[in-house]
Order: C-alpha cells, then structure tokens, then sequence
RNA sequence: GCCGAGGUGCUGGAAUAGGUAGACAGUGAGGACUUAAAAUCCUUUGGCCGCAAGGCCGUGCGGGUUCGAGUCCCGCCCUCGGCACCA
C-alpha cells in the first residue's frame, strides 16, 4: 500500500490550481457572483502568524463550500503594509522602511500561497503602492469635497520617549505601546473626519444588518448615544452676559442643580477671561490639569470668581467651576451639576463644600443622605414635578424647556470625529496644500498620487511635524488656485484610512483611471461574507461603515452597509496562553506547513475548536490530524464496489445533511468530527460504495483541498480534459426520507433516572412503547410495587415513569 | 466600575424548541505485530462502592421551576476580552 506524502501532492495541485486559473472568476460575467472577504494582514516583518492562518482558513473553507454549491466566488487577498508599526519595526532594526516592505511582502505573499487557500491571485493590492494610496488620497478629495474632511485643533498622544504621536490604539492603559512610557497630551491642528455626522445611522443600522452580536453592542456602546436634553443657563460673567449650554441625561433634576462645571476648554474662558476675578490662579490651574488623562481620578476645579449663572427653573444664583472632569468634546463641554444624584458631582461637592439639594427619592423604601442617589424614583423638592415618575418628570421638565424657551430635547452621541492624520512616514501624504492667499486647498485629482517621496531619514525627530516636514523637495508647491507659492500638508493619514476601502478597490485592480467601476459595485456589493478578529469590532469595522454609507450618498457603491454578514473569530492562544512575542511562544507556520503538510494543519486549526470562541494549539493535536489523513488515503486503498447498501446510503444521507448545517452555521470543528465518523464507518466496510468515496472526497475539499483534489484526479480517476477541478463538482445532496432513522435507541426512566435503552422501530406511538418498556428486566427492578402517577413520553426518544414516592 | 464572552473528564473540546452528559480527537495504560524501535491495529481512560451483576455521585458555587436542568429563572464566585470621569 503507498503511502500519503502530503508535501509533494500539495505542491502539485497548488501549480496546477494556479495554472488552470481554477479560482479566478471573471468580474464581469459572473452569474452568480459572492464576495468571499478575510482581513487583509498586516504584514509583520516576522512573517505570517499562525493566528493569521487561523482566520484565513476558517474563511477559505467557507469560501469553498459556497463554492461547491455553484457560487463564482470572489476571495482576495493583500496587504495592509502602511503604518505605524511596520515603521517602528524599521527603525527599531535600523532599516529602511521600503526594504523592510519588499522584503516582508515577499515572504507574506509566499506564506499566504502556502496555506492553500483559493485566492485570485490576478487582484492582490497593497496599501503602500502608489497605484494604491493614489485611491486613498483621492478618497480624502472626495471627504473634502462633501465637507466631511476639516482641521481644528485637539489634543493627541505623545510619547516623550519615542519623541512621537501616537495613535489612540497604540496607547494601552495610558501607555505607550512600544516603550511603556507615559503618554502626554499635547494640543496641535488634525485633519478629521466627519463620522459624526452619521452616528445616528450608523447607530440605528445595526439593527438590519447580520454580523455577530457582540459586534454590534460594542459599536452600539462605542457610539454610545444618550437621549436627554439641552438646557440653557443665563450667566453674568462680570460685566458681560452670556449663555451656557448644558447637556443632561436628568433633565428631572434642574431643581437639584446648585452649580455649573465647564471643561478647560470652554470658549466661554477665552472669550469672557478678562471677567474672571482669579485669572491669574485659573491659567496656573489650567496649565496644571490635563482633562481627562488623569490617572488618579482626582477631581481638581476652580471656581470662577465674579461669576454667577441662574438656574432657569426656579431663578436661584449658582456659582460657577472649571474642572477637569469635565469633557471637552461630549454634550456641550458644561455640565449642570446635581450633586445629590450623580457620584462624580456629589465627590466634588463635597470636596469643595457646595450645596447638596436631593430633588429625587426612591418610590418606596429607605433612603439615606450620606452618599448620592443614582436611580430613578420620584420627583422631590421640585415643585411640578413633586411626586413624578423619573420617567414622565424628565418628559414634563423637557416640555417645560421647550415652552419656556430655555432648552430642548437632544441626544448625545460618545462618538468623536476620526482624527485621521499622522506626523509619519509610512502613510499616504495627504492630498491638501496652503497657501497664505487661499488657505487650504485640495491637490487637484488628475495630479494624483501625491508620491511618498524616498528619503533616507524617515526618524521621528520629536518636533510635533511630521519627517516630510524636512523634505523642502516636497512640500514646496504652488497653489492650486493662484499658483503663488504654498506649502503641501506634510501629515500623512491613518492606516486606518486604507483599510476603510481596500474591499473595493480589489474588484477594480485593473483600472488606471479610476478608483471605482459602478458596474463592478453593482455586481459584487455588499460582500456577502466577511470574518475578521474581533478586535476590529469598533474601530475598522465602523470606518469601513462610514466610508461607505459617504461612498453610496457619493452614487459609488450600491448600498450604504458594506457587508451583508460579519462573523467574528476568537482567539488562537498556545496551551492555554496567550501568543505572543514576549511570552516566546510564537507559532511559526512555516515549519508544520513543512513537516506536516498544508491539509494537516488547515484540519488542525479548525479543528480544535469553534472558530467564535477561538483555540488552544497544541503541537500534539497535530499527529491526529496526520493519522485522519492517512486514514483517509487507506480507505481509498480498500476494495471497492458500484452498489452500496441502504445502511451504508442512510449513513451518509446523515452525514451529509449534518456536516452542511455546520457549514452554513460555521460549525467547522464538528463537521470535521463528522467527516471522521464517516471515514471510521466507511473503513468498517469490506467493500466501499464508488459514490461513497465520490462524496467524501467533495465534502474534505474545504477543510484539505490539496488531499480532495488527489482523492477526486488519481484515486477515484476522474481526469479529463481540460481540467475539472474537484472545487467544480456539486456539493453531494441527501434524500430527507433517508436521513430518518429506522431504528431508534429508547431511553427508558423512572423517576427521571436512566434504568433501561431499548432498540425499537421508530414512529411507535406511545401505548407500544409502553408496553415494551414495562416489560424491560431492569426498568421492572424499579417500578415492581410502585404506584405510577404519570408517565412523559417524547415519541422515538424517552418515556419517563413517574411514581408517587 | 460598565459592556461582552465563557467556566463540562488528565487535555482540546461535543451536546440548547429542557429529554442517553462527555461525540470527535489528544494523552496515559495494557495487549498484538516486530530481533528491536517507529508506524499500524485491538482494549481501556470522569469519580466512588462492588468479585460480578449492578448501584451511587458528577457539567464553577447556592437556591428555584420541572416527570426530567450542562441547557430555563434568581443570587453569587472565578477567568478572558473590550471600554473607562460620556453628564
């Protein structure tokens, strides 16, 4: 009997795959087109990691079976190679950036054919590459244009020892991620995006698309809207006359209202500063307290001194605070505090000892004073709310607002816009230019791309500006409108930008004019599947939602929601921890793709767990999957023949059916359990049916490709010409009839314990049952002398006899 | 603190319209084959009692609903992931 060598079986089919273009669809013409989509990686100078591969094979073998049912399916692949942490990586290892790029996406692009996947290889991208990023700065156009794109001002993260921003995801518990210094903040001028303005579609949305719950309540949380109401408070600022607008969730408790608590960066200070008594104190304090990155929770303010605001519902004076609890980018950047119904307000009253004035109380119960009270209840001390409901006073005291013309009904969103620029190298320039006459001014489109010029020093140098800031040969340029000297912006964007869109510049590689082809758009949107780390869950997930919903307004792309489905994946750790560099137990792929074979490990992966809760690798699990295989290659060994039994054919009708459900479920561990079951039984058999092997072969093709193709070409003989992949073949169908049971196992009880199985026909009705079941030895043992005082019976699966003890 | 996911044999993990707990693997043990080893094949592998037949216990902990609970309800504990002064 020959043996099974996987490694040169593999290597065979992968050319002949590639060659016979047996995964390239024709974007065009596709009949029934599915867009099969995986995260793009990130390509790691270190190579693919095996978490990598976890993912892209869960993907693939769905890939596939939709396949096998006679899709066109569409699954690319690229790389997602601009960025901040491939530059540190360069320059931590005292390399160019570039080198380290055509170096990694070398070996990316060779780990990635090694997996096995079914990947068109004719439609790669990479985010770096100027026929790329060309796209992404004209996306950044296309955001200008519609007003979307802006530059204000705004604190970012600074790491004082790598002498550079940072982005918000490379700060981990204040940290920095690379050096673990703490992070400052530091106020400069960003370019941000809009995405506010759709936090409520982008909020409400959710509800009708099909992606992983958990998904969706987290962007839910991450958008974080709040239903309440904006209130304005009248306030003499010295001399001067002024407003504030609060936003609250409470507007029930104005009357427990005793002061009111701006952020630092308030435009009220600057503007009115000359009318604060203490501005000599306040601008020592301000420069002190940083909002909202202090990491003692502190609640440090100031009061402002000459100062006084009236409360609207019942005309009392309440003094006025600066605090740095306060944010300066939610609600209105002022609160109005009540500090009996709110922790945050009631430590800081007490702290400075300001007044404590409980306005709502627990419909029932006891009800102390010493520390604030946080639920609804009912209205007190508040004059035509005494008495309400929490939930109709917030309504009566929003009417009132709006009838006295002091306030009105508001929703707040947690979302802030997306500050998309960076003081980098790796990223695409972003396309603007200032002039001292014009102001800002996009590059014009037809001079896309805006080249990454390639310069040696690409270091951070701490200044604040980015390394292209040192690149006169850049940045000098003339204006796009009076052609009078000006400056290019020398930010680059955020590598999020590029993974925001790659989706769709995959159906449009071949186009040099264009970002995007409408008629490509039409055919393949929205993807019909996308799986990605759940770790994406708010940020790319949400960009991409936003790019997209501005792309169909923009008439782009079809449909505003990106992907049909989301489906996320968990975690692949190592006996039992986490993977990691530091930890030293990094999985290098390359070496069981070697030794094992690419079939074995692919099993491997979705094998040993469910691919939404993630899995533990262990190296031994591997020698099962090896034995599953060469069991497989004997089975095809053994004596065959054309008929097959009913047994046998209800076995698989079975078999079948189930590993299909998984498959639409996303099952894969236990299908492949199943597909193990079908090889154990089937190798019980002195001669195995033609069309049972013909089956079992289709149905190994997702989870090892390379094994199915030589069980279906060589094993089972089915070459031709030209070529006909297995992956061309119609996934086997069952006959329901078959799939029932003939005979059933019978759990007999008493009392709710097992006492007896019993081998019957199935579909007997209960009186039948019972009759056999009474007669059982071993269930007599149990009901001799008892009074039975009911019996449950489930038809073909238990009677249960209950007794009066 | 808040949100989410989870807790099942020695290990990875199966099992939800409430109905045989431990599928399918891994590991260990014993045996067959072999001069020997590897590979392969067979038996066995939740705990306790028992010579056996068989019985009792058992899905993080404590209650509850039910003829019947890993699954449903109430109250806790623990682990992992995310967010964190969001008014």
């Amino acid at each position: 009997m020959s043996s099974y060598h996987p490694q040169s079986v593999e290597k065979k089919w992968q050319s002949v795959w590639e060659q016979e273009k047996v995964y390239q669809v024709d974007l065009d013409q596709a009949a029934r087109p599915f867009y099969n989509l995986m995260m793009f990686p990130y390509p790691s100078a270190e190579g693919l990691h095996i978490g990598n591969m976890y993912a892209f094979v869960h993907s693939d073998a769905y890939g596939r079976y939709i396949r096998l049912q006679g899709y066109d399916v569409f699954e690319p692949i690229g790389l997602d190679g601009f960025g901040i942490h491939s530059e540190n990586y360069a320059l931590k290892i005292k390399e160019h950036i570039r080198d380290v790029s055509a170096r990694t996406e070398k070996k990316f692009y060779q780990q990635l054919r090694a997996i096995g996947n079914a990947y068109d290889w004719s439609r790669t991208l990479e985010t770096y590459h100027p026929d790329y990023y060309r796209w992404t700065q004209w996306l950044f156009l296309q955001m200008y244009e519609k007003g979307l794109a802006y530059r204000r001002s705004s604190q970012v993260n600074w790491c004082p020892s790598c002498q550079t921003v940072l982005a918000d995801e490379q700060v981990i518990d204040g940290r920095c991620e690379r050096c673990e210094s703490l992070v400052e903040y530091k106020e400069m001028e960003q370019w941000f995006w809009r995405i506010t303005d759709y936090a409520e579609k982008l909020y409400y949305n959710l509800d009708q698309i099909d992606w992983s719950d958990e998904v969706k309540t987290a962007q839910k949380n991450w958008i974080g809207r709040s239903e309440g109401a904006k209130i304005r408070f009248s306030v003499k600022a010295g001399r001067q006359k002024s407003e504030i607008e609060v936003f609250t969730t409470r507007p029930d408790t104005l009357f427990g209202c005793t002061y009111l608590v701006l952020s630092s960066q308030h435009k009220l200070i600057e503007e009115f500063k000359e009318e604060i008594k203490n501005y000599d104190q306040l601008a020592a304090y301000l420069k002190q307290i940083t909002t909202g990155s202090d990491e003692s929770r502190e609640k440090i303010g100031l009061r402002l001194e000459g100062w006084m605001a009236v409360n609207p519902v019942n005309n009392q004076e309440i003094p006025v605070f600066v605090a740095n609890y306060i944010l300066a980018d939610y609600g209105t950047g002022a609160i109005m505090a009540v500090p009996a119904h709110d922790q945050r307000d009631w430590e800081f009253a007490k702290q400075n000892h300001l007044e404590i004035l409980s306005v709502v109380r627990p419909a029932e119960g006891e009800w102390t004073e010493d520390r604030p009270y946080l639920e609804e209840g009912v209205g007190v001390n508040s004059d035509f709310l005494n008495g309400l409901p929490t939930e109709s006073a917030k309504e009566r005291m929003i009417n009132w607002l709006e009838q006295q013309g002091v306030g009105q009904r508001e929703i707040a969103y947690r979302l802030r816009d997306w500050c998309v620029s960076r003081q980098r190298y790796w990223g695409p320039p972003i396309p603007m230019v200032y002039c001292e006459q014009c102001g800002w001014q996009p590059v014009p489109e037809e001079e896309l791309p805006v080249r990454l010029p390639d310069i040696e020093d690409f270091q951070p140098d701490g200044s604040g500006r980015g390394p292209l800031s040192k690149v006169p040969d850049f940045y000098q340029t003339t204006c796009p409108k009076c052609q009078g000297p000006a400056r290019r912006e020398t930010d680059v964007s955020d590598p999020f930008v590029d993974s925001a869109w790659y989706y769709l510049r995959y159906l449009c590689t071949d186009f040099n004019d264009r970002a995007l082809e409408p008629k490509r758009m039409a055919r393949w949107l929205p993807v019909d599947m996308y799986i990605g780390g759940r770790e994406h869950s708010v940020l790319h997930l949400l960009y991409v939602r936003f790019v997209s919903m501005v792309l169909h307004e923009l008439g782009y792309v079809p449909e505003g929601e990106p992907f049909k489905r989301f489906r996320a994946h968990g975690l692949l750790i190592k006996d039992g921890a986490k993977i990691s560099k530091s930890r030293g137990n990094i999985v290098n792929p390359d070496k069981y793709l070697t030794e094992y074979g690419t079939d074995a490990v692919r099993l491997y992966l979705m094998f040993l767990g469910d691919m939404r809760q993630g899995g533990d690798w262990r190296d031994g699990g591997l020698n099962g999957m090896v034995r599953f295989i060469n069991r497989i290659w004997s089975l095809y060994q053994q004596p065959r023949q054309e008929n097959s039994s009913e047994e046998a054919d209800r076995m698989m009708a079975r078999a079948i059916k189930k590993i299909s459900e998984d498959l639409d479920q996303l099952k894969f561990n236990i299908a492949i359990a199943q597909l193990m079951t079908i090889v154990n039984e089937l190798k019980g058999q002195e001669k195995v049916a033609m069309k049972h092997l013909e089956q079992l072969a289709i149905m190994l093709g997702p989870f090892a490709p390379h094994l199915a193709e030589e069980l279906w070409q060589e094993q089972l003989n089915k070459k031709q010409e030209p070529f006909c992949s297995v992956f061309a073949q119609k996934w086997p169908s069952y006959d329901q009839a078959m799939v029932e049971k003939k005979q059933v196992t019978l759990i007999v009880q008493v009392d709710g314990k097992l006492r007896d199985r019993l081998q019957l026909p199935a579909g007997l009705d209960q009186t039948a049952v019972e009759e056999k079941a009474r007669a059982s030895a071993r269930a007599q043992k149990f009901i001799a002398g008892q009074e039975i005082v009911k019996i449950a019976f489930v038809p073909d699966r238990l009677i249960n006899f209950v007794t009066k003890s």
